[in-house]
DNA sequence: TAGCTCCTGTAACATAAGTTACAATCGGGT
DNA sequence: ACCCGATTGTAACTTATGTTACAGGAGCTA
């Protein structure tokens, strides 16, 4: 478990921090015009709160609850899954208009399947879990929905296909090239324990394939940082 | 691939098979009395179709188009991904109450992102997708709706722990426990060679897997079957 | 500068899984 | 009875990944 850096709880900084309605209707207004009606806006900016994190917060863990649905405004997070032994395992980055669909229930509070931890700076809107099924009825709402479930089940399927078909050099080569794109440099900056932690494997083993990546010039290696060269297609 | 026994394709099969009204209304009212209320009842056998299949049949394949959804009603349906090369890989099995919630979208029509084959003879009934969105201000469908895909969120979820977090013998095990109560028998009739498709690994690693299982007493071998010892909790 | 911790490199070995090759056996069909 | 394909068992080897151990460097602080 890497928490060591990881700063705040979000279950205590919602208690903490709280922004008048004003601009969380500013931020929906500017962000989410395109995709929701006036009205669903005004519904949302009612009982919506903005919050803002620091880089490697963690908002939700395994196991904890929460009454809350996170919209995302911009930055990133990074979606992870553990296993009764503690060992983690990436499975995907959340960015802008992303929601965290595996919450959906009926339920008036879900428990948690998953750890959610900032990958940068990042702003997001909190909506109260009642209120998702009440927005059904709106037609933009409930494209939104059906659409985040559908992305959350893609990222799923090619989280399973990463796993099942490719190698762990494979692996890590994706996963340097997506974290690069979400934090939109060249530049990875983490150390290999850090990657080998994401990847449910040793330090050790991490070194050695990005000795062979670097080898192979697909990047270079620096100390607690790496440089990418190959882009995302 | 394993289809030398898959027998027909779905999208054939809808158009052979007609079963009149009064047929679907009967199995969705015996069937779905305690989830669906009267009037969605009376919708749904409005508009949805009955079908039986043998097993072996493949329902849906990757990259095929459906426009419609199905409900099941008794049987089991496997479903399975497949990457680039062909090579397949076992996902979950699908029983009564389940819906296939891949394919929720708004579009009239989908793109299969899984393969899905009846294991055992199975009912089902076949919705037009068009009706998905229509039904969701009826309150009994919605929750339907959200409990199919929370269901398959931790289907995913758990292909994705045992991908990641189990070794083969364990994941081998799993998966005859699984198939042996799906089958509703400990003796589970299928080839090494079917085995090591499902896991995406070669016969010759199942075979001497399973020996090892057999001999720690978990399993007795009989030529094109295996009888499981232990039982599912 | 000394001491400390974190990060990285590397070797040597262990284990899990994939590959190739071949033999033996079963069962169905002619 | 015989043939033949499908199924299973097994050996020998390769490759991928995990483990343990240790060394050296970078950077920080006293």
């Amino acid at each position: 478990m890497s928490d060591k850096n990881v700063k705040y709880s979000l279950t205590f900084i919602i208690l903490i921090i709280g922004i008048m309605d004003s601009k969380v209707r500013d931020i929906l207004f500017t962000n989410y015009k395109h995709q929701f009606n006036h009205d669903l806006l005004e519904q949302i900016a009612e009982v919506g709160t903005y919050h803002s994190f620091p880089e490697n917060t963690m908002l939700i863990d395994f196991g904890q609850r929460t009454e809350h649905m996170p919209l995302l405004i911009s930055g990133a997070i990074k979606i992870l899954r553990e296993d009764d032994n503690g060992k983690e395992l990436f499975l995907y980055f959340l960015e802008k208009g992303d929601t965290c669909t595996m919450t959906f229930t009926t339920a008036p509070q879900i428990i948690s399947e998953i750890r959610a931890i900032t990958e940068v700076r990042t702003e997001l809107i909190m909506m109260p879990l009642e209120h998702i099924q009440k927005w059904m009825s709106n037609p933009d709402w409930q494209q939104f929905v059906f659409n985040s479930f559908t992305s959350r089940m893609q990222e799923m399927l090619e989280a399973i296909d990463t796993l099942a078909f490719m190698n762990l050099d494979q692996r890590l080569h994706k996963y340097l090239l997506e974290k690069a794109s979400i934090m939109k440099s060249e530049v990875v900056v983490c150390s290999h324990e850090e990657l080998a932690l994401d990847l449910n494997t040793s330090r050790v083993v991490i070194s050695r394939i990005l000795k062979q990546l670097e080898n192979k010039g697909l990047l270079v290696l620096r100390r607690g940082a790496i440089e990418v060269l190959t882009q995302l297609v």
